[in-house]
RNA sequence: GGAUGGAUUCCCGAGUGGCCAAAGGGGACAGACUGUAAAUCUGCUGCAAAUUGCUUCGGUGGUUCGAAUCCACCUCCAUCCA
């Protein structure tokens, strides 16, 4: 099977400038291609990853990927699929973000000499002249074709900067730049950046008059067409300090069943025919699917270790037996008692399982909170320190949220 | 630069002097049902304490016994005009 073959049969595939041509260079090792991230954050999240698995398929299927930094980019903010202004970040603050993005890249694609390149528009973008930019690249744009690019319409509505209407330029000349330095003539990208993509290539044939593609990967969106990765806490990081390989590991075990078999295509390296033949699942079979698709993914993201740990800990609090010892533990201090006691309303905030004492009062209330498999009802309930000792108290909230409180 | 309309809690959105911690909806959270799924139903949704107190309606100041609500100035946004 091609390498092309393989992202279609995946669902990978969104859009294409020229399919033949796109075809014939990455079956055959010949593409140089980029993939940008802004870093407008410390960690790279689920998005990003699945740019880096698609770089790191074409890698080996003999292609050459860099991997766009964009610490220039990320100065302007994308409106992309936006609907308010992304708020300004520091000079330092992208910088840093530059090399945390580094550090976790290089975890999943190899740098180095004769394989990935990794580079940032920080390099050419921020010393940019503006008049003679304006001249030399500005030109080719057309204001009118650029309000009719999907990335700006609901903007359109709600109001766009002209500090962000110059994004979709600044993504070009990119382009352009890695087209000159490196001959990279192929951009891949999430579907929301099709038109900053198309940009490119006009621009490098407008310049230069040669050809360059672009090909955008479907937006892992889940059933009721959100993007997946995101929880009301924000975004599911690939930083182990913000999201726990646990946590991790429950996002997708908890995916909705019509959303498992796309996401074990999309995310995962597991041979087709093994996807295909879960295909036939149904039901509580599912269960087993999701299971995979988390425990290969946590895999991939956090180690095999970190993936047979967060799964465990999953089988011993849902199924009962099994080895606890790798249930998210806090340590309490002396601090968190009064009077020698600490109440459940405190046990449940300390444990960060509740933000406030109010929430917690709501959560026993209602009986949603567990310690040591005995509901807990009387919000006066209280512990003394004795009671954290040895293996401790484990507290639940819900059905799926557990704490190990140890002293 | 001018005219007009706006800014309310996580989001949308009602509220035009006390009865306002603020209607309604969405989302989130908890419970029931389940398969750690979906759908449905119920509860709940500022913070702390037992009837109470505290902080909140873009910002700052003012009027008033009392302000989300009235006044002044400011900031930001949208629409139209230049």
């Amino acid at each position: 099977m091609t390498i092309y073959d393989e992202l279609k049969a995946r669902g990978l595939l969104a859009q294409l400038t020229d399919e033949e041509e796109i075809k014939e260079l990455i079956n055959n090792g010949k593409a140089v291609f980029y993939i940008g991230f802004d870093p407008t954050a410390d960690s790279l999240h689920v998005g990003h990853f699945m740019a880096l698995c698609l770089m790191k398929r074409l890698q080996m299927a003999g292609n050459r990927p860099i991997a766009l930094i964009g610490g220039g980019t990320a100065m302007i903010g994308d409106p992309s699929g936006r609907t308010d202004m992304r708020s300004m970040m520091t000079t330092e603050q992208i910088d840093h973000n530059c090399e945390c993005f580094k550090k976790q890249m290089s975890r999943f694609i190899e740098f180095g000499e004769g394989k990935a390149m990794m580079v940032n528009n920080a390099d050419w973008l921020r010393g940019l002249n503006y008049i003679e930019f304006l001249r030399e690249v500005g030109a080719h744009f057309s204001v009118n074709r650029m309000l009719t690019a999907e990335c700006y319409k609901q903007r359109m509505e709600k109001g766009l900067s002209f500090l962000e209407f110059n994004y979709m330029i600044m993504q070009s000349y990119d382009f352009l730049e890695l087209f000159k330095r490196y001959g990279c003539n192929m951009q891949f990208g999430g579907d929301d950046q099709w038109s900053n993509m198309l940009g490119g290539t006009e621009l490098i044939r407008r310049k230069l008059g040669k050809d360059a593609y672009a090909m955008t990967i479907t937006l892992l969106l889940n059933s009721e067409g959100k993007k997946m990765g995101k929880t009301q806490k924000g975004a599911v990081w690939l930083d182990p300090e913000k999201t726990s390989p646990y946590e991790f590991y429950q996002y997708w075990r908890n995916v909705a069943d019509a959303d498992v078999l796309k996401c074990l295509r999309m995310l995962t390296f597991l041979p087709l025919e093994e996807i295909d033949a879960m295909d036939k699942w149904e039901g509580s079979q599912l269960n087993t699917a999701k299971e995979i698709l988390a425990f290969e993914l946590t895999k991939l993201v956090h180690g095999e270790e970190e993936a047979t740990k967060a799964q465990e800990s999953a089988k011993a609090l849902f199924a009962g037996g099994a080895d606890t010892a790798n249930i998210p533990t806090v340590t309490l201090q002396e601090s968190d008692f009064k009077d020698g006691k600490i109440d459940i309303l405190g046990v449940l905030v300390s444990a960060g399982l509740c933000q406030s004492r109010a929430e917690a009062r709501r959560n026993v209330e209602q009986g949603g909170v567990t310690v040591n498999d005995e509901k807990v009802g009387d919000i006066k309930t209280a512990y003394a320190p004795d009671a954290f000792v040895g293996d401790g108290l484990l507290v639940k909230r819900g059905k799926k949220n557990f704490k190990r409180l140890i002293m």
